[in-house]
DNA sequence: GAAGTCCATTCGACGATGTCGAATGTTGAT
DNA sequence: ATCAACATTCGACATCGTCGAATGGACTTC
């Protein structure tokens, strides 16, 4: 792990918490010496991953790191092959459709398809949300090691509402019932009013690659069964399309995470 | 200058340009030893800013990008502002509406409204433009010294289509003209079909932060003079939101950008 | 089958390079 | 007028990143 590296994206991160900072502030929080972080943001400055405002001195992200955004979601298979299918699943349930990844513990929205009943909706593609909380999370959790254990295993469920699970156990539960059902659940546990089912998607490797949900009021819940198997069935596509031979992913226990099984360069045997 | 963050962005850079590469393409493209672009590189992947596809070995672009992305999105004064404006210009015109900040020579979308005709549309926020192949560049250009120089003075202009403009002195008198009229154009100079006007956006210190624009078929231009004046009011009211004192900015030249005329901390004098 | 190639990855020694504290010159606050 | 906080510059030190060589897979070719 190259030091300066390590600290130059410690020094994004810190940016992507606080929007406003002073030099110090940002040497402070990193504990390092002002000189130091000068360095390196002087660095990021000259591509662009940070702006200085000309009138305070404060630093910000800079516009850079939005076309990598961009581009990260150009290049994501996941996405592609779920737009066609979010939108159908849109149109049959009158529900939005969100589609994430795994991001340590927590998850990212790659793909949001909004509720088709042309109320405006805030553009949710980008946004985190703890893994914990999410039915999106739980669903690729249930089936995925690592990241079970980056949600169970990094210290305590922070709690984002009064619903949220924060108890191990319980979650623990929760993961081997989703594993059980092929479907995760989450009420009010990252948003009041809000509740979400999700399933997971999976690729050739039968690796949990993200999971793809419906996000509804709390009004709503619970969900038709019919809606569910309608997310169920555009989950199995979706993971067929990215190779998987099965769907829900076998397996009683969650698989580990390929590296170690892994080979180079599929071709035919 | 941090000679190993550089080689980091530059790793980023290179992943943007080709999406999926090996190790040793991106060591090959930067002119360093593998070794060192894989201490690197496992520094990157430790933060998600990377990923390594997990058959292939190759490397992408990692989750992280895009929540930075997410968050530069939402710290940007100038995209919260233009989101009511845009609606409004969007339904007075018919026509898609973007917005715009500088990225070199490049412009970058931060904010696109889509055509209030329902038509399915891309998403294009974090899209970037070469500025001069762009009326929002232009109108950007125009006010904006660096951005000049960054686009005349830094090699020849690239054309996209047959229609876009290469040469640095015709350029330069579209600018002249923008600075006259306010308004800067663009005819099927990045995209055959497709045209633009664009405005330019100042905050309070007179600097051009960013643009605004109509988006527009080849068959619907010109456009109305109704609709580049509701261009014309939607930049001034924008700008005056971001504390500009008078739009379009003043000065038959465009201004040397902020810095020097430095202050810190603006406060009731 | 076996040799050959391309790949990511590890290791250790060298010295270039990042790091750090002190010093500078701002600006706004007291 | 004094003070405090700030970004920034500089130079010396030693740490830390860099590099070439070596390793061990996996696929391809003979």
């Amino acid at each position: 792990m190259i030091q300066s590296v390590d600290r130059a994206l410690r020094i994004l991160a810190v940016l992507q918490g606080d929007h406003r900072l002073t030099l110090g502030e940002i040497a402070q929080r990193l504990d390092l010496p002002a000189s130091t972080v000068h360095g390196i943001v002087r660095t990021l400055l000259a591509h662009r991953m940070v702006v200085q405002e000309h009138d305070s001195g404060h630093y910000r992200l800079g516009p850079a790191v939005l076309t990598l955004g961009n581009v990260y979601l150009d290049t994501l298979e996941l996405r592609s092959r779920v737009t066609v299918w979010a939108e159908d699943l849109a149109r049959r349930t009158g529900l939005a459709v969100r589609t994430a990844v795994m991001l340590v513990d927590d998850v990212v929205v790659v793909h949001h398809e909004p509720r088709p009943d042309g109320s405006r909706q805030m553009p949710e593609v980008g946004i985190v949300i703890p893994a914990h909380a999410s039915s999106l999370g739980k669903a690729i959790a249930a089936y995925d090691e690592d990241a079970a254990e980056a949600i169970l295993g990094g210290g305590p469920l922070e709690a984002m509402t009064g619903e949220t699970v924060t108890d191990a156990g319980v979650l623990r539960t929760q993961l081997d019932e989703a594993r059980a059902t092929g479907i995760a659940t989450e009420v009010e546990e990252a948003v009041l009013g809000e509740c979400g089912v999700a399933a997971v998607l999976t690729d050739r490797l039968g690796g949990a690659v993200g999971a793809i949900g419906l996000v509804a009021t709390t009004d709503e819940w619970p969900l038709a069964p019919a809606m569910v198997n309608a997310l169920r069935s555009a989950a199995r596509r979706v993971s067929r399309e990215l190779g998987a031979t099965s769907w829900p992913p076998k397996g009683d226990a969650p698989r580990a995470s390929a590296m170690g099984t892994r080979r180079r360069r599929l071709r035919p045997a």
